[in-house]
DNA sequence: ACCGATTGTGTGGCTAGCCAAGTAATTGCT
DNA sequence: AGCAATTACTTGGCTAGCCACACAATCGGT
């Protein structure tokens, strides 16, 4: 349905535009969250983290990488920077002194609504081209694909 | 670990999941990319650039970067690196020495059929879930919010 | 011709994100 | 108890990607 012709794209080079689209899809769709951040002084990021903190402070830095699934050092500088940006603290936990906890500053908590906004703001845009149905299908076919690239990724290239 | 099916996702804090899944797919594409991509030495990204000189060698890099959509800067640090890797040239075009006319080296063009294999078992792989229909849907939708978030950022955001 | 505007690249500086290696604390096995 | 393995996190090193600034070559108007 619609135009799926799609005028240019490198066909010529491989031909699976679904690879393509998605790569352009999360540059145009980060690149317009980093403008919404910068306001606030974030990057783009920093804002997950931040949203599993205001419906779970008290977090441990393990707990935190696994809900948003990123390096586990990629977190570590993240939340660091943001430590000194002063939007959260991180102590280690008394029963065990390896894991840090992290706690939200006022100053972090002060950019919920900010943030709850902006996200609602970009999905609202992000919807705007497509049905209520649309999106639904396009977040469940997103999730298969996830699911399946994932997959391929655990098991080794023994194919 | 293991089941990363989708009870738990930050609905609480937004409720817009579409946003969390484009940037959770494009994580996952990238990373099976990279890991494709690593063994013939590149880096993600790369592969874009080269797949156009593989079309269109001798492309100048104000074009190269137009087809890949990148900043100027970016093009010119991977290009930089890809140089140094010793799979692409750049010198100044005869008639307007500040274009930097770009052409891949023999190490380069090698580069083609491994390129669009790991292309194109990306492909497959990323499409394995779905039928051929709902994969040229998604592409379709993909590109309307891609094109929908695009337009919303260059405008300001005067709303 | 001249000099300001524009264009095409380069550089510096920042964060995100990954991998690999290192460190400290806890657990577990003997 | 003691010592190896595991766990939780940190650090270093690399590239991608952006913005802002700098620079050289070309273009344009007078």
């Amino acid at each position: 349905m619609s135009d799926i012709t799609s005028p240019e794209l490198p066909d010529a080079a491989g031909e699976g535009p679904l690879s393509y689209a998605i790569f352009q899809l999360a540059r145009a769709h980060r690149g317009h969250a980093a403008a919404m951040l910068r306001a606030m002084n974030l990057h783009p990021g920093q804002e997950l983290l931040l949203m599993q903190l205001f419906d779970h402070d008290g977090l441990t830095q393990g707990e935190l990488l696994e809900r948003v699934g990123l390096d586990h050092s990629t977190v570590s500088k993240s939340l660091r920077r943001m430590q000194d940006a002063g939007l959260l603290t991180r102590e280690p936990a008394a029963h065990d002194r390896r894991v840090m906890v992290v706690h939200l500053t006022d100053a972090g908590r002060d950019l919920k609504e900010p943030i709850a906004d902006m996200w609602r703001s970009l999905e609202k845009i992000s919807v705007r081209g497509l049905t209520a149905d649309q999106v639904q299908a396009f977040i469940g076919w997103a999730r298969v694909i996830e699911k399946t690239v994932r997959d391929h990724s655990r098991r080794p290239p023994a194919e």
